[in-house]
DNA sequence: GAGAGATCGTTGCATTTGCAACAAAAGTCA
DNA sequence: TGACTTTTGTTGCAAATGCAACGATCTCTC
């Protein structure tokens, strides 16, 4: 054990808080104007790219545990900003979709959330985002060799095989 | 509102996802040999650096906010890693210290964090971690511009003025 | 097509969390 | 000194969390 370890020189404890303080960031928006959670949140999202997805879908694609996504759909629907459709083939699965309140209330949140991000990646030049995309996927990939780590539900498709 | 919004290309939401799955795996360790939380943890860390601390202190220090401090500190004092004196000059404050139990414990945890961490950053170059670093720092910088944003407790001591 | 097993979504429950309120102890200023 | 404000640490409480268990449905095999 060396004699000196410092918090903030330790790189998961670096990514933690960077991660929680900008998540807090873009949250503030959305929680006060629209009364989100983060999971509703990210529910919303994932909603506005696919016509009816299931739970499980969601919960792959938005990495959240399934109770997590049942009760954000829960609230959701009870918001008005989602409805749920059951039966049509299988019938376990529930088709989730947006309904115009929701697709409204996201036309007014995404906005402000991708301010955020703009601030954020105006601060970064071209080699600096190359560089820090490149560097996140290789912390995913150790962990990935890892098996004492949560495997990755959604792992990119091949990126994009130009790399030098 | 683009017709394109994905999840997985947002900086917040891949800052995120890394983020935990990194906390994740560091924290099987010493959850499962020793049954700490994160906050219990990141308080024993601090401790190792210093000699009596104040819960102020660890919450500034380590990001965590007072009732998380106070109920880390007093599991751990009940675990007899941690002893509480009171009363010496301030009344109020709390001198909060590492027992030999206590040290005994990080002396078999921190291995595995620090061999956790070096796994991490062997996957990246000096380049990449450098430009790692400076990243965060900027992304933390448009934070402290912004209002709306929690402000930093741990502001980076003017970091050492030889860089190129 | 009946039964074993897997999958989907929900619910229960104990624990944790975040925030506000609080008592106790300093500090402030007349 | 004595009222007023601030600071420190703890506690209360409603809400959120993680995990396991559950019923319902589908799949597979014989």
């Amino acid at each position: 054990m060396p004699d000196t370890f410092d918090l903030m020189e330790f790189l998961p404890y670096r990514l933690a808080i960077l991660s929680e303080r900008v998540s807090r960031r873009l949250a503030t928006d959305y929680e006060r104007t629209h009364g989100l959670t983060v999971a509703e949140w990210r529910v919303l999202v994932h909603l506005l790219r696919v016509e009816a997805v299931s739970v499980r879908d969601i919960r792959d694609y938005a990495n959240l545990d399934k109770p997590k996504v049942s009760r954000a759909v829960a609230r959701l629907e009870e918001a008005g900003l989602v409805k749920k459709r059951r039966g049509s083939g299988d019938g376990r699965l529930v088709a989730i979709s947006l309904t115009d309140a929701g697709r409204a209330a996201m036309a007014e949140v995404l906005p402000a959330a991708q301010d955020v991000e703009a601030r954020l990646l105006s601060a970064l030049n071209a080699t600096e985002l190359e560089t820090l995309s490149r560097v996140m996927e290789k912390l995913h990939a150790v962990l990935d060799a890892d098996p004492a780590a949560r495997p990755r539900t959604h792992v990119p498709a091949t990126e994009n095989p130009d790399q030098d």
